[in-house]
DNA sequence: GACATTTGCGCCTTTACCTCA
DNA sequence: GGTGAGGTAAAGGCGCAAATG
């Protein structure tokens, strides 16, 4: 991988060396709640995140005035001429990185506009949070694997209440039927008791039963279905 | 044009470090 | 202070697609 390319996309990067606040070692673990995570969060503008024509050039290398000078005089990170400075100390063993909050604003706000990088967006982020391009490469992807497993779980859930609501309906279905089939034992069905008319059922196409089916121009609507989907919308709010 | 090789990138799994209860 | 669990940065391997010869 190329970290060391030149980067000459033109950026507006909004983040100027007095928009942010005061940074403090703190991981984010030390927060009550999102909403005070939010109110620190410095002032970004992710125009970065498209360039555009016409926008100021920016000096990545050259600009080390950003608050994210997470390594900047830090001995433990030594100017990082090559990866391995970064993740060896000096004794060889793995050095675990924290990033600070601001970075992980910035970089959580990147990722909302978009979960991958272009080679130029990588290193612009990189510029602006004072990283290596393969460190912005890797959060990235590890967020990217950290939402899906997110995402899974939530699949789980609705997957879970789709089936819990899939046996309700079978089983008020087996009732019904049963109830159907009781009444066709006798010879004659009372006279006060109406049977739907043979044309008014029909085979549900999904779950292959017999339904009783409402009488309707060029369609066919099955109750047993309405009646299911209905459920499932009313218990899911529309995301997966 | 077909093919082999190279390169870049994303995903997945694993490792290892760090923090906290 | 020791320990295990959870979170996460990073490493390594694999597959795929595009570029190149």
């Amino acid at each position: 991988m190329e970290d060391d390319e030149a980067c000459n996309t033109s950026l507006r990067l909004g983040l100027g060396s007095g928009d942010h606040v005061s940074r403090k070692e703190e991981t984010r673990g030390d927060y009550d709640d999102e909403e005070e995570m939010r109110e620190e969060k410095p002032l970004v503008c992710l125009d970065l995140m498209f360039p555009t024509e016409g926008a100021v050039n920016v000096d990545h290398k050259a600009d080390r005035s950003l608050p994210f000078g997470k390594f900047d005089g830090d001995d433990d990170y030594p100017n990082m001429e090559n990866d391995s400075d970064i993740h060896r100390s000096k004794d060889g063993r793995r050095k675990k990185l924290r990033l600070s909050k601001d970075q992980s604003f910035f970089l959580e706000d990147c990722f909302k506009l978009h979960s991958t990088l272009s080679p130029a967006q990588k290193q612009a982020i990189a510029g602006q949070l004072n990283l290596k391009p393969r460190q912005v490469e890797v959060w990235f992807q590890n967020k990217r694997a950290r939402t899906k497993l997110k995402q899974t779980e939530v699949d789980c859930e609705f997957l879970k209440k789709c089936c819990a609501n899939l046996r309700d309906e079978n089983r008020r279905l087996k009732r019904e039927l049963e109830e159907l089939r009781s009444l066709k034992v006798g010879s004659s069905p009372p006279p006060y008791i109406q049977l739907p008319k043979a044309a008014t059922l029909r085979m549900c196409p999904s779950c292959e039963k017999i339904v009783k089916a409402r009488e309707g121009k060029n369609a066919v609507v099955f109750d047993a279905v309405g009646r299911r989907n209905k459920k499932l919308q009313s218990g899911f709010d529309g995301t997966i």
